[in-house]
DNA sequence: CGTGCTGTTGATCCCGTTCAATGAGTGTGG
DNA sequence: CCACACTCATTGAACGGGATCAACAGCACG
């Protein structure tokens, strides 16, 4: 915003196309905050290409709904959702991204880094960095989390921490479906 | 969510499209607020049907962007902006509509109806209806709006509607590029 | 007139912000 | 090697915006 808040509107993992066909520029800033590879498009063949193969335009509708899903997932977090199930919510999104990256077989123990600050984390959750880091904290203490170091988290297990987010009422071990529906 | 707090995630306007192809169900209701006439396809016909006609694909994936697009400036809503704010926000996003609607051009007092109660729009905002009744008062008020009736909406200048949402720095009449960018 | 629903208004409380100090990790230059 | 600077993260104390609880008003029903 003009003012100098900001909010985190989406997080990008491979694949997932980066711009819009036939809009001149994003307003949104797009930032790499890990080992990052593009695969660029002249904007003018663009169009040509998703002519001459249309299957393109067919991929390219299904992960926009896919993030379209995602974004309107995210609005029940920041419309909500309480700080710490905000933060829990984050935490549930990386490692279930974490594991389908990995394959991980739905597995219960999951380890993963942030590549981002607490600040980044408080921009994406409508929070601020001291209210992410209480938070995370507060998790560790409760032994939902670990912390090997500030940046390295381990979750030993995924289901507690949905259920921290909120996303699992309070039945237990109903999360397999919950981290797949995540995922 | 299962405890009982929900969240709106979208408002839909003719001409828009309900339902994604590809998948069985969807995980939101739709309510209808207004007169609505709905143009319902089978779900398996559907996908010969954009084989046949693949502009059909384009214009999907053109919608579906325009959601997108939506979604996340409504993030911008729920995660940074206060409830006075918020509530502009949401006044001119309907009175942004009521003037693309009547295509009325660029005209600066725009009356519409709220179709929806206050309750309802604070699950839009992440607010209480108690909040979102305050805020309409205090806009009220202020000479930003002006209520014929609980649900009767007048806006005498868009432009300082705008400006209370936050979507405008401060400087004067800067609004005419604001209202076009959120229709 | 009573009943129910929607919206308004008031009083109090609490979660998250704000402001401020401190700690921890990293790189720099002496 | 240590002192220093700098950034990121943690922690504490006080404040405030919005939630919560509650009473009441307006209005359409029977």
């Amino acid at each position: 915003m003009k003012d100098g808040r900001n909010q985190m509107v989406g997080l990008l993992m491979p694949p997932s196309f980066l711009g819009q066909p036939g809009q001149e520029s994003s307003p949104y800033d797009v930032v790499a905050v890990d080992y990052t590879v593009l695969c660029c498009f002249c904007r003018n063949q663009f169009g040509d290409l998703m002519k001459e193969f249309p299957h393109l335009t067919d991929r390219l509708l299904e992960m926009s709904l896919r993030e379209l899903d995602a974004a309107r997932q995210w609005l029940l977090v920041l419309g909500c959702k309480l700080a710490r199930e905000k933060t829990a919510s984050f935490l549930a999104v990386l490692a279930s991204r974490e594991a389908v990256a990995k394959a991980l077989p739905r597995t219960r123990r999951i380890a993963f880094d942030l590549t981002i600050s607490r600040e980044a984390i408080a921009a994406c959750l409508g929070l601020t960095m001291e209210t992410v880091s209480r938070q995370i904290t507060a998790l560790k203490n409760d032994g939902i989390i670990q912390l090997k170091s500030a940046r390295r988290i381990v979750v030993p297990d995924v289901n507690r921490l949905l259920r921290e987010a909120g996303d699992v009422p309070a039945a237990p071990d109903e999360g397999d479906r919950a981290i797949s529906a995540i995922a």
